[in-house]
RNA sequence: GGCGACGUGGCCAAGUGGUAAGGCAGGAGUCUGCAAAACUCUCAUCAUGGGUUCAAUUCCCAUCGUCGCCUCCA
């Protein structure tokens, strides 16, 4: 079974093929640290780091890295209003958006690389792009020129023309053509600037995208990334530099995530309309996010509301159904049914594979690990002790793990509380022995407020900590 | 104005030219002292109007609506 990927630069499900065999470069554009990342960055974060362990359950070998815009416009001005370093004002956000993926159990990247760490080759290759008539030189600024590339507009699907139409920016006079863009900006008094052929200065957003694969994966890389917001004009721009340096095709797959709505208007730092990971997290497991994004489909939108998110919970809980224990008591199932228990497993992992081969598919993916989760569930009801559940529940935690669930119950057991509610629990073992439902209810309501939950079958009672 | 995506049950959301996965919520049961959990059963004809076809939710056209991009943005 191949794996196929919905490719923006192609507009269909191409089959998956590396470069190199077995290896998979990928770079994914990460955030420019000004603000607290939000739910739209988690979103982003969570689509390309379940691509990537998908791929390396594959059996891919995959070198991903994620950029940090660490010098713009935005970060000065917060600086400036703030009255406090630019670098340190980026460091400080790019410790707080680690922390973010670190709680989204998002695989740290292979390398994370920053523009201001990769100066001398982005210099170089805006020198390149000069030297071959691709940019021009403007009073200290570099521009790229558009009409240079004949293939410009071919990853949006724009041309030259329609897109002058209907802009209502103003276009600097000095621009050879309107959509030109900067791959230098000169200094202005105060601000941060390295030297350079042209004066001192900064680059432009687009460029140190370009230099920093350049640097980090090469001239040819497999899989690009981002939110589908950044297709025109950053991404357009970064196949413009590179490829009119390399002349070689730059990414082959080009996938790109949709964006996260707030109130049917896209959350956005520029807008305002943003809840912070930070907050989100305060609130819900990291799992109940990662959950929410696998539910739906990569390339569409996803809108933030309380309700989906109760549901998201709820299906949460679900799935932690599946890695209970056996029932007190239980005998065990029998030969034939343990047969059937362990084919459902395994058919539950072909349709995972199947699913996610198909452009991730995480939706449908969920759908098997949910029939999974109800087998393994009629098991124990059936019956089923540890070792056989375990059997079962193994598929689970593959598939579950390849998805980025931790499904971790609350870590407080093991601690020293454990042996006295296992002492309230035996106490009101007695109680209800003598009927005093009055008291064992009381214990089981006040447990509850604390964490606890008990949860009484004819057997026996078993207790747990509430997620 | 240009480019693109989308509109599936109360909510979220897959999917296919031959009468629609999964989750949440709801209803009815089993179990239970009760509760909870789990299990069983149940719950849609796919925005609207045309067209193509033996057959369309799935293809084409139109209409309405929503969203994204065209300016910094994951």
């Amino acid at each position: 079974m191949a794996l196929r990927i919905y490719n923006t630069l192609t507009r269909k499900k191409d089959e998956f093929t590396t470069i190199e065999p077995g290896k998979v470069r990928m770079y994914v554009c990460g955030p420019t640290v000004y603000a607290d990342a939000h739910l739209g960055h988690a979103m982003s974060a969570l689509v390309f780091d379940i691509a990537r362990r998908y791929l390396e359950y594959k059996g891919y070998d995959v070198r991903y890295v994620m950029n940090f815009t660490d010098v713009d416009d935005k970060i000065i001005n917060k600086a400036n209003e703030l009255g406090v370093d630019p670098f340190g004002l980026a460091d400080q956000y790019i410790a707080g958006y680690k922390r973010n993926l670190e709680a989204l159990n998002i695989e740290p990247a292979t390398v994370n690389p920053r523009a201001t760490n990769d100066m001398p080759q982005i210099i170089e290759m805006i020198q390149k792009l000069i030297d071959n008539e691709s940019a021009y030189v403007v009073d200290g600024d570099v521009y790229y020129s558009v009409e240079a590339d004949p293939d410009y507009g071919k990853l949006s699907g724009r041309s030259l023309e329609t897109m002058n139409a209907g802009s209502r920016i103003q276009v600097d006079e000095r621009k050879e053509h309107p959509m030109d863009f900067a791959l230098w900006k000169s200094a202005k008094p105060g601000e941060p600037a390295w030297d350079s052929p042209w004066g001192k200065g900064r680059p432009g957003w687009h460029i140190e995208c370009s230099a920093m694969n350049m640097v980090h994966l090469g001239e040819q890389i497999d899989i690009h990334g981002g939110g589908n917001d950044l297709i025109f004009p950053h991404h357009e721009n970064e196949i413009a530099q590179t490829e009119s340096i390399t002349h070689k095709p730059f990414a082959r797959f080009w996938m790109h995530n949709g964006m996260m709505g707030l109130k049917d208007e896209k959350m956005s730092k520029s807008v305002g309309n943003m809840v912070t990971i930070d907050q989100f997290l305060r609130e819900h497991p990291g799992d109940v996010m990662r959950l929410w994004v696998l539910n739906g489909s990569y390339r569409s939108p996803l809108t933030y509301n309380e309700a989906v998110i109760e549901q998201t919970t709820q299906g949460y809980k679900r799935l932690l159904s599946a890695k209970k224990g056996a029932l007190p008591g239980v005998t065990g199932l029998s030969a034939s049914e343990m047969t059937k228990l362990e084919e459902a497993a395994n058919s539950t992992r072909q349709a995972f594979v199947e699913a996610m081969d198909d452009d991730f598919n995480t939706s449908l993916a969920m759908a098997a690990i949910y029939e999974l989760v109800k087998v393994i569930n009629q098991a124990r009801t059936d019956g089923a002790n540890d070792a056989q559940l375990g059997i079962a529940q193994t598929v689970f935690n593959e598939l579950t793990n390849t998805l980025g669930l931790t499904l971790e119950e609350e870590a407080t057991s093991g601690t020293s509380a454990d042996a006295f509610i296992d002492l309230l629990v035996a106490l009101r073992r007695d109680l209800r022995a003598e009927k005093n439902w009055a008291m064992s209810d009381k214990i089981r309501d006040e447990l509850k407020v604390l964490g606890v939950i008990l949860e009484d079958s004819k057997d026996g009672t078993t207790w747990s900590w509430e997620n």
